[in-house]
DNA sequence: CATTTTATGTTACTGTTTTCACAATAACTC
DNA sequence: GAGTTATTGTGAAAACAGTAACATAAAATG
C-alpha cells in the first residue's frame, strides 16, 4: 500500500486549518491553504473536489467547518490506540511523543519488546513482554501497530501482528515486510529519505 | 521538492542486492529484486532502463557490476557528512543510529542544540551550540542537515542552515518549511504517517 | 440594484508513472 | 549446432496526477 499524496495534503491542510484558527481567523481561501501546505491554489481546491469538500464562492472556506468535515473524513471523533513494538532509540523517541500524537488523535496505548530490561512505565505507557500482545490487542480494540525492532526481527513481528489482528502497521525497520492484501502497511526507511536528498543535490551539480 | 518514487525504489533495490550478496549470490533476476523490493518485476526493469541500466538476457543481473553503478549513481563512492539541528528525542535517536546510517555512506557529523545541558559527547558526535554551525558547515564541506525542533523554531533554523550553505534538509518537524527553488527539502511528518494508515483501514471498512 | 470584482468548482488538457505485450537474444538442451 | 527456453529491454497503452482555463456565483461597490 502506497499512502496517495492527496491524503497526505489533506492531513497537512488539517493541520494548517487548526494554526489558522488558532490565530483567530475564521475564513480562508484556497490561497492562504495553499501557501501554508506548500502547494497550488488549484491543488487544493482539486483536492476537496475529489472528495465532494465545498466552500463559497469569493468567500472562500469556513475554518470550522472544513475542520469537521476533515475529521470526520479522517475519523478523528475519537482517538485511535495503537502499539509500538520495539522500544529501543526509535521506539522511546517515538514514546516520548505520545502527548503530541495525541493532538492528532493517536495515542500509543502500549509498547512491547523481548529485552525485559525494557519492561517497565518510565516511558508514559506500559512496556510489555510480547506475549502480551494478543490479550491487549484484542481487548482494547487495537487495529494499528508501529514496528521498531531491528530488521531482522521485523518480518517475525509483523506476521505476529497481522496474526492477532492488526490491520496497520507503520515500519521503521530498513525490510520490505510481506503482509497479506487486506493489511495497510507504511515503510518509512529514513536511510533512503537522506540518500534521496543527496541524490538530488548532486544530480543538481551535474546538469548545472 | 518530492522525492520521486522511482529513486526511492533505486535506493531500495541496492539494499536488496547488499542482502542478496551477503547471502552468498552473485547474479539475480528482475523477478527476485521485485519481489524483495516489494514491486514488479517490469517496475525493476524499466526503473533500470530509465537509467541505462542493463543486464544480461536470460542470465538477469551481476549483482556486483549492479551494486557498482547504483552507488556510483548515488555519489557513494565517499560518505557524506550531514549534521542534525535539535537532539531532543527524535535528534537522539538518529545519532545513536549514526553507526548504522554509515552502513549507507551517510554520517552525521556534528549536532546542534540551544539548550546548552545538551552540549556534550555522549550520542557518539560532539553537540555544540548553534553559533558554531557556520564554522562547521563550511570547513566541512556539508551540504545536508536534518531538523529536529519543535514546529515554531523548524523555520528560523531552516533559514539559518539556508545562509550558511545547507543545500538539502532533512525535517522532522509538522510545518511546511519555506525554501528557495535550489534547496531540496523532504518533510517527513510521523503523525501524519499514522494518521493516513488509519485513514485507509476506515476507508476499507466503509466500502465493504 | 446593476456592475464589478474575486474566489470557487469543474472540465479539459498536459504530463508522469505504471502496466502490458512482445520482439530480441543469450543460455541451455539434446 | 539447431531448437527450445527463459529473461531482458522497450514501445505502446492505460491509469493516474497535476496544471490551466474559465464559467459560475457570491460578495462588494457605488
Ligand atoms: N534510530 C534511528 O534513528 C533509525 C533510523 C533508521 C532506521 N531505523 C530502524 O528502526 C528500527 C529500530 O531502530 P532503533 O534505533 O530503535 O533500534 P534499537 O536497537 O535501539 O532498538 C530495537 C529494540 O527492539 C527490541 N527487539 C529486538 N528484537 C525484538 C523482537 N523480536 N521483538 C520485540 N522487540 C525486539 C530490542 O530489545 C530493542 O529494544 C530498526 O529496524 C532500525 O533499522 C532506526
Ligand atoms: N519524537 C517523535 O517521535 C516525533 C514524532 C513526530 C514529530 N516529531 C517532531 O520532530 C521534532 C523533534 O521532536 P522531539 O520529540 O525530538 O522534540 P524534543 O522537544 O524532544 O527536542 C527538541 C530539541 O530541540 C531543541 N531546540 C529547541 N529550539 C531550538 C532552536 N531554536 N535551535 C536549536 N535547538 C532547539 C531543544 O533544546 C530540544 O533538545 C519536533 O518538531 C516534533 O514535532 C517528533
Amino acid at each position: 500500500m502506497i499512502i496517495k499524496s492527496n491524503i497526505k495534503r489533506l492531513l497537512q491542510y488539517r493541520i494548517c486549518l487548526g494554526k489558522f484558527k488558532e490565530l483567530g481567523f475564521t475564513r480562508v481561501y484556497s490561497y492562504n491553504l495553499g501557501n501554508a501546505a506548500g502547494v497550488s491554489p488549484e491543488q487544493v481546491r482539486k483536492d476537496f473536489s475529489t472528495y465532494g469538500i465545498t466552500g463559497n464562492k469569493k468567500a472562500g472556506y469556513e475554518i470550522s467547518s472544513l475542520l469537521e468535515i476533515l475529521n470526520r473524513l479522517f475519523g478523528m471523533d475519537k482517538t485511535h490506540n495503537i502499539i509500538i513494538v520495539g522500544m529501543g532509540n526509535m521506539g522511546r523517541a517515538l514514546a516520548n511523543y505520545n502527548e503530541r500524537f495525541i493532538t492528532q488523535h493517536v495515542y500509543i496505548y502500549a509498547a512491547f519488546d523481548m529485552d525485559p530490561s525494557k519492561h517497565n512505565k518510565t516511558s508514559g505507557m506500559p512496556v510489555f513482554p510480547l506475549s502480551k500482545i494478543p490479550d491487549i490487542v484484542s481487548k482494547n480494540d487495537i487495529t494499528t501497530a508501529i514496528i521498531s525492532v531491528p530488521a531482522i526481527a521485523a518480518q517475525e513481528v509483523c506476521n505476529l501482528l497481522i496474526d492477532v489482528g492488526i490491520k496497520g502497521i507503520l515500519n521503521f525497520a530498513p525490510i520490505v515486510l510481506k503482509v497479506p492484501d487486506h493489511v495497510v502497511i507504511n515503510h518509512l526507511n529514513l536511510s533512503t529519505e537522506i540518500d534521496a536528498i543527496i541524490y538530488y543535490l548532486n544530480e543538481k551539480l551535474d546538469t548545472r
